[in-house]
DNA sequence: CGCCGACTTGATAACCTTCAAGCTCCGTGG
DNA sequence: CCACGGAGCTTGAAGGTTATCAAGTCGGCG
């Protein structure tokens, strides 16, 4: 919260100074490397449910997201929106190049309030020339996506809705769980109806889950909020 | 085994003489390049339901397949086997390489039985520095990939049994369709079973499925085969 | 204060899995 | 060559899971 209205007004400067250096692609650079990197980046402040890019839009550019969280989601014809994956911070995304793909292929929207670095898509192969840990990092997010997508796919495919939903709920803990004096909160909002689409089934069905599992104490379930106090009571 | 020896000997010229050299990630290497590739490779035959590889191996090579198809699938815990997506004939497969991984996340299992070249994994990166057209192939494969299996995971998400069934059917149509007197075939031995692991549903329920649309004719299915008359026609 | 978005909960019904039984085809071994 | 067995397939019936429909609560914001 400080944090981020510091960014707001320093903006670059404030972004060196942080723990940027740290952020995964950025990691095996000296402080002068970094520095041109992030020169030559866009800032980007996205509110909460607006997009950084859409499904269909020209990849024009590669982004790395700072802070916030974001969910990648298709949409199809019928209008049915599926979550297919969520970004956390330190992890790039809409890398529509490491696809040789001219355009998004999903649309990349803010789950809570974020901030984001761009660069523009001709700078992807100069990048991973000059800075050798670049395409390692690359490399590595893109196996981290595919196995995660197929970690649901096979959930999807094996599992009835609750296990689905727990396993949903607890892939969010590990990139967004924040400790709290109540158990493990999932650090941004979430709608039932967002974990509908993560999962395949309907807010209804969600609903029906989180209050069983919080008449069972497994969870605290609010508006918007989900806190979880026995991850590994959740069937698996 | 004694095959392979065979084909070690006597394949690699035969390879050359075929259409090898317009399978993707040969497509802009001249006939040297391309001799001088095959050259490093090895030749593997395998039998039908017979792996490449193991999910859990250790990622020692990478693969081109020649002839033949293949699907990878995963397998729970539980045993539930399923498949993830399907490899035709000038894929590329068992790139673990692409997702700095040391295992294959996956296993390799022969649809029909196939013919592929593989490469050590170590050469990897010396391919992708000699020959222009290998990196951008591997992009496109890994974006292919990862377009199929989001298409996938929305029509699992969204979808019932039925039109899921009709999915995987018209993308296997797509991949490994051959026009018979009769209507298109799916050009390799396919179960019940099969297609169910790739749509997350029973074996029952696409036996249903296929007898409701023969009645229709709208397909031809016999023991492991299976003939679409009148592709447009099978629920979107 | 009223409205809207988020959520809950019951009832009903559709869809699909499960269980059960029996069929056909094909390879193998007696 | 035929019998046998197993793999692949079909189909009915029963039952469970989950979607759909419907109604209403809760809480925040203009």
């Amino acid at each position: 919260m400080n944090q981020r209205e510091t960014m707001t007004q320093f903006g670059k400067e404030a972004l060196l100074q942080a723990n940027i250096s740290e952020l995964l692609p950025f990691a095996s650079l000296d402080e002068d490397q970094t520095r041109k990197m992030i020169d030559l980046a866009t800032v980007h402040r996205v509110k909460q449910n607006k997009t950084y890019f859409d499904e269909g839009d020209r990849a024009e550019n590669f982004f790395l997201l700072i802070d916030g969280f974001l969910r990648i989601v298709r949409t199809t014809k019928e209008g049915d929106q599926v979550v297919v994956l969520h970004i956390a911070p330190g992890q790039m995304f809409g890398i529509a190049k490491a696809f040789e793909s001219v355009n998004y292929t999903a649309t990349a929207q803010a789950a809570s309030e974020g901030l984001a670095l761009s660069w523009p898509s001709e700078l992807w192969d100069k990048f991973i020339q000059d800075y050798p840990g670049f395409q390692k990092a690359t490399r590595r997010a893109v196996g981290t996506r595919v196995t995660e997508m197929q970690d649901k796919l096979i959930s999807m495919a094996t599992h009835q809705v609750e296990r689905r939903i727990a396993h949903a709920i607890l892939r969010l803990l590990e990139q967004a769980g924040k400790e709290t004096e109540d158990g493990v909160a999932i650090d941004f909002p979430l709608t039932r109806q967002d974990i509908s689409e993560m999962t395949g089934t309907t807010l209804h069905s969600v609903s029906r889950c989180l209050s069983k599992w919080q008449r069972d104490g497994l969870v605290r379930s609010e508006r918007r909020r989900v806190v979880v106090r026995q991850p590994e009571s959740l069937p698996v």
